[in-house]
DNA sequence: GCCAACGTTGGC
DNA sequence: GCCAACGTTGGC
C-alpha cells in the first residue's frame, strides 16, 4: 500500500478560505501564499508523489479531513507579485523570487474525521508536530510511522 | 476575547 | 548582533 521513498505532511487550511470541498471541487491547487521561511522551506524539500493530510484550522472543531499528494514542485507564488493580492511582497523580485510552493492534488476526504482533541489522545508532541502546544506552522512533515498509523486509523480516503 | 508561542522589524 | 515592541496564528 506505502510506498516507502515517499514523505508525509501535514498542511493547514482554514476551511473560510479553502477548504477540502474546494480542493475535492477543483481537483488540483497551487498551494501559495505561504509567507513563512521554515514553512517554505519544507514545500521546498517535498517531491512528487509526496502525501500530505489536509487539517483544517481556526475552527470550530480543527483536524484532519483529507488527503492529498504532491503534484508539481518548485513552483514560483505568483502571489508575491500582485500588489492587489495580501500575499503581496515588494522585496521580492521575478528575477529572486523570494516565496514559491506546490501544486497539491485532491486524492479524499476520510471516513473519519480526526480531530486535534483526539489527535492529542493518541500522539505525543514528538510524534506528531501539530499536537504541540503553541503550534503556528502551516506546513509540517509527519514521521512515516505516525502517518501510516493515522492512516490505518483514518481508513482509505473516500474519493 | 484571551493568550501562548513564535516570527518580524527596526533602533541602537 | 541584541532585544524590545509589535504582529500573526490559531487553540481555547
Amino acid at each position: 500500500m506505502t510506498d516507502k521513498n515517499i514523505s508525509y505532511w501535514l498542511m493547514k487550511s482554514e476551511p473560510d478560505v479553502y477548504s477540502i470541498n474546494h480542493l475535492k471541487k477543483e481537483g488540483l491547487t497551487l498551494w501559495d501564499g505561504i509567507r513563512n521561511y521554515q514553512a517554505r522551506n519544507f514545500m521546498r524539500s517535498m517531491t512528487v508523489g509526496d502525501q500530505a493530510f489536509f487539517y483544517h484550522s481556526n475552527c470550530k472543531p480543527p483536524g484532519i479531513v483529507g488527503m492529498m499528494t504532491v503534484n508539481e514542485i518548485a513552483l514560483v507564488d505568483p502571489t508575491q507579485f500582485d500588489p492587489q493580492s495580501k500575499y503581496f511582497d515588494q522585496h521580492s523580485s521575478k528575477d529572486k523570487p523570494r516565496w514559491d510552493c506546490v501544486q497539491m492534488k485532491y486524492l479524499g476526504i476520510f471516513n473519519e474525521f480526526m480531530s486535534l482533541e483526539e489527535l492529542k489522545e493518541v500522539y505525543s508532541p514528538e510524534e506528531l508536530q501539530v499536537v504541540r502546544k503553541g503550534n503556528r506552522l502551516s506546513i509540517m512533515p509527519v514521521l512515516t510511522k505516525t502517518a501510516i498509523n493515522l492512516l490505518s486509523k483514518l481508513g482509505e480516503p473516500i474519493l
